[in-house]
RNA sequence: CGCGGGGUGGAGCAGUCUGGCAGCUCGCAAGGCUCAUAACCUUGAGGUCCCGGGUUCAAAUCCCGGCCCCGCAACCA
């Protein structure tokens, strides 16, 4: 059985989840769904990013222990994801014990390799910010929280021979094409490797940073974010068995935003590289969200916050919004404006309301009560069946390219197409004739198809719509002949219920 | 010569990799339908695809040059 293993990037825990974090994360979900109804077997890691200064800073201003801390924020993280529905497998924290145990084992090994080596750093460093700052992000030599001077300093610390790797990592990426994608992505980590790469620090001196996994090597120091967060992705799987490591990891394909672009087209590969490990299949990286009315931040009162967006328009609402909206790998705006005008239009008025006016029209006509198909296709229901057939194909041909927004696109078209068959065929005006009844009956039972097939073919993006409508088809979960082909699956007699709004159109005036 | 993204009807955007009648949503105008969530369907108006060259039978798309806008200053994916 062919397989995937789809990880989002462990959060950082000092910020609850945003708009960001909701995107990665929803993607993946959908992925998730999409690849197990393909029928490969697909595994979904997500997690939270827990060591490190901001954390430990963050912990002492709330009175708190860094570890009491981090269960507090983590604790949301999986909440938000819960109540989201998001299907992962495995939740990581980078203070799990096996975690920890794992990087310690993956740091000794290149240490004994020969890989990490104890050297000298010299930089500015600014005591207001308890951090190091390079020159570019000096302002006028001047640290840009505190206005004054850095202090060249000195420190002993544990380096990655990073630069070591950098050949064999520009092969690869020249030889897989599609080792990081989009394209945009893959040209710039090749941008990156068209400079020498330098070797890489990968410690910090306990005395200066205590919230972190030690090295096993040198209790006088602990591991820096990249050995600590990156090899996450491992351990997750060596937690679940050796197993799941060898079927799962050579399929490792990460979904993370532009900005960590380097860490993972970078320092990841060459990391795997020098633990002897084989690379990740795919990096897919995708752009960010923009607001529309202006940068995010708490003042403006604009910070999208997943479980409100959840309560006010529904999860599948905002679900269908990110992925039809956005175009994987680029930027795209978020605004209230366009998430209401596409769940009126394309949820609401296309799609709810076909539903709607089908399951009315086959209650009041005849009761819920399916009719049999004749034998003979008149030339409008072929085209039915075929314009979602043509739908599944394109939607499989954009999913393998992560072009959410196509893929959906294509569905709708589907949609649109039955809304115009039911004009063209008007069962609404055959059924005051009885000799057409029959007629009327075929009519009803392919967009009852249309319907079933819609609700399997967006099941990835709007898992709880569909549900909804196999409930009101009357149809269990999840069926073994859920791919019985048009027309084959409905027995005549088999009763529909009558229509519920499954969108209910938004009032633009009424929201903000 | 910092890096990157972008400029397509009134608005917001796809399409550019892989050249083939310029497409979608909203808005606007006229009409139709009455099954449906005032939803649905049809037709129409509206475009120098930023500019200038080049390649080609054919360019929004490929090549060269130029102009303009926006991020990289975080509660970030």
């Amino acid at each position: 059985m062919s397989r995937i293993y789809i990880t989002t990037p462990i959060y950082y825990v000092n910020a609850e989840p945003h708009l960001g974090h909701a995107y990665t994360t929803l993607i993946a979900d959908a992925l998730k769904r999409y690849y197990q109804q393909q029928g490969i077997e697909a595994f979904l890691l997500t997690g939270t990013d827990e060591h490190g200064d901001k954390i430990a800073e963050a912990a002492k201003a709330g009175g708190m222990e860094p570890k009491a801390y981090a269960d507090k924020i983590s604790a949301i993280f999986r909440a938000t994801w819960d109540t989201c529905g998001i299907a992962y497998d495995h939740f990581i924290r980078t203070t799990d014990d096996y975690h920890k145990e794992f990087v310690q084992q993956i740091l000794q090994k290149i240490y004994d390799s020969g890989d990490i080596y104890f050297g000298e750093y010299g930089g500015f460093y600014c005591f207001g910010c308890e951090r190091f700052y390079t020159e570019k992000e000096l302002v006028q030599g001047k640290c840009p929280d505190h206005q004054r001077e850095p202090t060249y300093i000195k420190e002993k610390n544990y380096f990655f021979r990073m630069g070591k790797y950098q050949e064999r990592l520009l092969d690869h990426i020249q030889t897989h094409a599609d080792f990081i994608r989009p394209e945009r992505y893959r040209t710039e980590a090749l941008a990156f490797l068209r400079e020498p790469l330098e070797d890489l620090c990968i410690s910090r001196p306990k005395s200066r940073l205590e919230w972190g996994i030690a090295l096993p090597f040198d209790s006088n120091y602990v591991t820096y974010v990249w050995f600590d967060a990156l090899i996450s992705y491992v351990s997750a799987l060596k937690f679940k068995g050796e197993q799941h490591v060898e079927t799962f990891w050579p399929k490792a394909n990460h979904l993370i935003g532009k900005d960590i672009l380097k860490t993972h087209a970078v320092y990841w590969p060459t990391m795997l590289m020098a633990a002897g490990m084989p690379l990740y299949q795919r990096l897919n990286v995708h752009g960010y969200w923009v607001m529309a009315s202006g940068k995010m931040s708490k003042s403006l009162g604009n910070v999208v916050r997943p479980l409100e967006m959840k309560e006010r328009y529904g999860l599948d609402a905002f679900r269908y919004f990110l992925m039809r909206e956005m175009v994987f790998g680029q930027d795209a705006t978020f605004s209230l404006d366009a998430l209401i005008n596409r769940i009126n239009a394309d949820l609401a008025n296309n799609f709810g309301n076909l539903v709607s006016r089908v399951l009315a029209m086959q209650e009041k006509y005849f009761a819920g009560a399916v009719q049999p198909l004749g034998r003979e296709w008149p030339k409008e229901d072929v085209e039915l069946s075929d314009r979602f057939r043509r739908a599944e194909e394109e939607l499989q041909r954009h999913m393998v390219g992560l072009q959410f927004h196509r893929a959906l696109e294509s569905v709708w078209a589907a949609i649109d197409h039955t809304n115009r068959y039911i004009v063209q065929t008007s069962p609404f005006v055959l059924v005051k004739d009885p000799v057409k009844r029959g007629r009327v009956g075929e009519i009803l039972h392919h967009l009852l198809e249309a319907i079933r097939t819609t609700a399997r073919l967006t099941a990835p993006f709007l898992p709880d719509t569909a549900r909804e409508i196999r409930t009101l088809l009357a149809v269990s979960d999840g069926t073994a002949n859920d791919r019985a082909p048009w027309g084959s699956f409905f027995v005549p007699g088999h009763k529909v219920l009558p229509p519920k709004i499954l969108f209910p159109r938004i009032e633009p005036t009424a929201e903000g």
